[in-house]
RNA sequence: GGGCGAUUGGCUCAGUUGGUUAGAGCGCCGCCUUCACACGGCGGAGGUCACAGGUUCGAGUCCUGUAUCGCCCACCA
């Protein structure tokens, strides 16, 4: 070792820009691309969306990632741990059509020179889908830079030269290669049939993007004269706007009341056409009046019972949310005809208040209106009600319709590894629950467009069944300016030649190979060799259905396999009032103003705080904690290292200087915390390691410290200074590297004042070298030495005096085991006490009767 | 409706297979101008561990039920 250079006054300040830097430039997190697959620890980091804005949760969950990062790199694994950037979909489009005030008409040619405004204009600008997109890629590549800075000064232990987008051409390459294999393999398919469908983004969206919302809604009491005219059956339902797509009406089998009805017709109101009842156990016999409308098509529930009933199509809802100008069935009375022109093309809230009017003057309608709240589907993104509308679209199969398939995914969830383990329960209930497959057709711009076309007959119509693909050599292919194979681009659009699919993934299309495209699947095969299947895949427990979920089906479709071994689970960060915090709720923090504050070990701290999975508070009390913590490392190292000034200390425990039992005895309790921590670590419990780490370096320094001061100070040829310098020094070594995942900077700050290297390379602890310099003495001797102090200080505290009094007698009484103990470090003792008597008095508990001297 | 989790001093949280008077930090109060740290140190007050039963020599810890909160899921007319 060489002499420590300790700083006269060590700070905190500063020390995220001194050591990103430093790391950067030495490559300290460089992923060593020749190390072998059981040396590689691979992270399937989430991708942040770079449209929106980092946040304290981010912080919160990207800390916890970090610590096993650093764990496991100190272990002398090679850790692979890229950072993603989510720049794909929705948001993205959203936020530049906001930024620059434009908005996509991809009938629009391409505009080479289009420069957006200075300043957004009122009226958005029409651009082309090739203008938009290129803003988008100018928008999050300014994002992605502003992500990263922030990452550095959080201190994560990412590899920066190995990022890679969701929407880059490496992305795009994978998206559409493993889509054309399941392709192949029949795992990806297309069909028209009902989808759900937002109106305003007019795209169709997946089950996992649904959530229900309580909203006002209304019970509408309506009349179907039936056909015999034999009387009337009534229903209630809250869209009477969707009478005129009314196909049928349902009840229970077993429901006596409508039994002798089945089979037999009614009159839809106002429009008099002729709809069967019919019988379906999905019909509840308790809602309502029994008997539903079934419209094509209301709900899902719609849905099931159109399919399983065979009833005929008579959609009214358009794309854009608006009923269709023509009939959905050639009605036979003027007076249906009238009634419907006075529907045609309102939306769906202004038809619904007109047909309340005209049932109402009918006199169909029995009842006014009764208010209620019901749950009803959103897009999770979206602003109205999702209507479901008859389209095309691409599906990949997922279970929701194939028993076996789900059975094997509901496999592969019990394989993988879960932490906290019950988060599986999620997973679990979405795969048992799916109905149907993943709809992963966008009919938006930005994202990876389907690498597919359709050859055009003779009329000029698409022939869907037998769609045009590439090579994947040609992959990227954007099908809107390319031409497919075979064909020239003369030939797009017309008889006899082809069209491109217009449609885009899903995002979740592609995030759901994130492991692929980290690992370079198809694009390095040696890369992915090395770092496939991962080892971790940290997320947070609300996107299990989506994003875990997803992930699973790809590579249980291409590799037949697990894509990781483990996730781990974060929890939310809750606001004081615990609520979630999220941008929409305008609580949330930024997150550099809090770095800069506190300093980012302190803010990492209160993050590394959070057990994993478990939701915690926004709590900057704990940021103080943590930079009071940080402080401490700095000034305790400084005086540890002052103490042990020029004189030689041994850097191996095993060299049989630690001869006094108080340094022995710490030895052993740090061996204890080692592992403690290790086996924490290991269970993905950075917050236990934490937590133990924290507990001992206090009690290392308030009593520890303390108690081997003046021993310390001894001669350079005195065994028990040499034991208590050795000591002071195996012990700050090994806490330093306990904390280095956690406070990576004020480790690493207080490593260069004695240690060579970066200790974020340096092998993490272990505890046999420090077992084997206690030399089987045990850290009872410690805690006792430690209580007597404590009884010692108690007694000064009380009597209001100086910890530097001077204690005439101490009298310890205790059970005799521990008096031997005490008896062989009474000397620590007494000095850290200045006590000038001790005496022992065996008995049964402890109890320290002290008398000090008089102050004067 | 089904499931998962939580409930410990004013606040934020520990409490690993059940074991003696339930821990920590923040906040509060008091003391110590200590030669590493006032961005400090020492100490104090403060809890019938949500509730009700049960198992046990012994329950914050295990079982049953209840309540409250949060989340996930569900074919919600």
């Amino acid at each position: 070792m060489t002499t420590p250079r300790v700083p006269e006054k060590p700070g905190l300040e500063g020390l995220e820009d001194k050591w990103a830097t430093r790391w950067d430039d030495d490559g300290v997190y460089r992923f060593d691309r020749t190390a072998t697959r059981e040396r590689v620890f691979s992270i399937d980091t989430p991708p942040p969306t770079v449209s929106g804005s980092l946040h304290v949760g981010h912080v919160f969950s990207y800390t916890h990632t970090d610590t096993v990062a650093r764990y496991r790199r100190m272990r002398g694994l090679e850790v692979f741990y890229p950072m993603g950037w989510d720049d794909n979909g929705l948001p993205t489009e959203r936020r530049v059509q906001n930024y620059f005030g434009v908005r996509c008409d991809p009938t629009l040619p391409y505009d080479p020179d289009f420069e957006p405004p200075e300043k957004p204009p009122k009226q958005a600008t029409a651009i082309s889908r090739r203008n938009f997109v290129e803003l988008c890629d100018r928008l999050v590549g300014e994002d992605e830079q502003k992500f990263e800075e922030l990452w550095r000064h959080l201190g994560l232990s990412v590899d920066w030269s190995m990022t890679y987008t969701t929407v880059g051409k490496r992305a795009q390459r994978i998206s559409q290669r493993a889509f054309l294999r399941m392709l192949g393999r029949g795992e990806a398919y297309q069909a028209e049939a009902p989808t759900l469908w937002d109106v305003d983004f007019r795209t169709a969206v997946a089950q996992a993007e649904l959530e229900d919302r309580e909203m006002p809604g209304a019970y509408h009491t309506i009349r179907f004269p039936r056909a015999d005219g034999e009387g009337d059956i009534v229903i209630e339902t809250t869209r009477p706007e969707l009478i005129p797509a009314c196909v049928a009406l349902v009840a229970h089998p077993d429901d006596e009341r409508y039994q002798p009805l089945f089979d037999s017709e009614v009159l839809t109101p106002l429009f008099g056409v002729r709809v069967p009842v019919r019988a379906h156990h999905l019909a509840d016999p308790e809602k309502g009046s029994g008997i539903a409308m079934i419209c094509t098509f209301g709900d899902l529930t719609d849905v099931v019972w159109w399919r399983e009933l065979d009833l005929p199509a008579r959609p009214i809802v358009g794309w854009d949310g608006r009923l269709h100008g023509s009939p959905p069935i050639d009605f036979e009375t003027h007076r249906a005809s009238e009634h419907w022109s006075e529907l045609a093309g309102k939306s769906i809230k202004q038809a619904r208040e007109r047909i309340v009017e005209l049932l109402r003057d009918s006199g169909d309608l029995l009842a006014e209106p009764r208010p209620i709240t019901h749950a009803v589907k959103f897009y999770e993104k979206g602003d109205r009600p999702l209507e479901i509308v008859t389209t095309r679209q691409w599906y990949i199969r997922n279970g929701g319709r194939d028993a076996r398939l789900r059975d094997a995914l509901l496999a592969r969830g019990r394989a993988l590894h879960w932490h906290p383990e019950y988060m599986r329960a999620r997973y679990d209930s979405w795969v048992e629950g799916l109905n149907g497959d993943w709809l992963v057709s966008r009919q938006r711009f930005f994202g990876v467009p389907f690498p597919i076309w359709y050859p055009l007959d003779a009329r000029g119509e698409p022939e869907y069944d037998r769609p045009l693909v590439p090579t994947e050599d040609a992959l990227p292919v954007d099908p809107q300016s390319q031409a497919p194979p075979g064909y020239t681009e003369d030939r797009r659009g017309l008889p006899g030649g082809f069209v491109a699919d217009p449609d885009v993934m899903d995002t979740w299309a592609t995030s759901s190979l994130t492991p692929q495209i980290a690992c370079a699947w198809g694009e390095d095969d040696d890369l992915f060799a090395r770092t496939y299947p991962m080892d971790l895949r940290p997320q947070a427990h609300e996107i299990i259905r989506t994003w875990l979920f997803s992930t699973v089906v790809r590579a249980h479709s291409e590799f037949d396999g697990l894509p990781w071994t483990d996730a781990a689970i974060s929890g939310w960060v809750l606001d004081p009032d615990r609520k979630k915090m999220s941008k929409s709720r305008g609580n949330v923090v930024t997150p550099l103003n809090l770095l800069e504050q506190y300093g980012s070990d302190a803010v990492r701290y209160w993050a590394a705080s959070g057990r994993p999975g478990t939701d915690t508070a926004f709590d900057e009390g704990q940021m103080k904690v943590g930079r009071r913590l940080a402080i401490k490392v700095l000034n305790a190292s400084k005086f540890a290292l002052g103490v042990i000034g020029e004189h030689t200390v041994p850097t191996d425990p095993a060299t049989a200087v630690v001869t006094a039992p108080l340094d022995r005895s710490l030895l052993a309790a740090l061996a204890e915390l080692v592992d403690d921590a290790t086996s924490a670590f290991d269970q993905y419990d950075y917050a236990r390691a934490l937590e133990r780490t924290e507990r001992f370096f206090w009690g290392y320094c308030d009593d520890y410290i303390e108690l081997v001061k003046q021993r310390a100070y001894g001669p350079g040829d005195d065994a028990g200074a040499t034991s208590a310098r050795a000591t002071l020094a195996f012990a700050l070594d090994t806490l330093l590297r306990l904390f280095a995942p956690h406070l990576p900077f004020v480790t690493e700050e207080v490593w260069s004042w004695w240690r060579a290297g970066s200790v974020h390379r340096s092998a993490w602890p272990e505890s046999a070298p420090l077992r084997a310099a206690a030399a089987g003495d045990g850290p009872a001797a410690y805690g006792v030495a430690a209580d007597v102090l404590g009884a010692v200080r108690k007694a000064k505290t009380g009597q209001q005096k100086s910890m530097r009094a001077d204690v005439t007698s101490a009298t310890v009484t205790d059970h005799p085991d521990r008096l031997a103990l005490l008896d062989a470090v009474r000397a620590d003792v007494c000095d850290a006490g200045r006590v000038l008597e001790l005496h022992l008095v065996p008995g049964e508990q402890l109890a320290v009767e002290v008398v000090l001297a008089d102050a004067d």
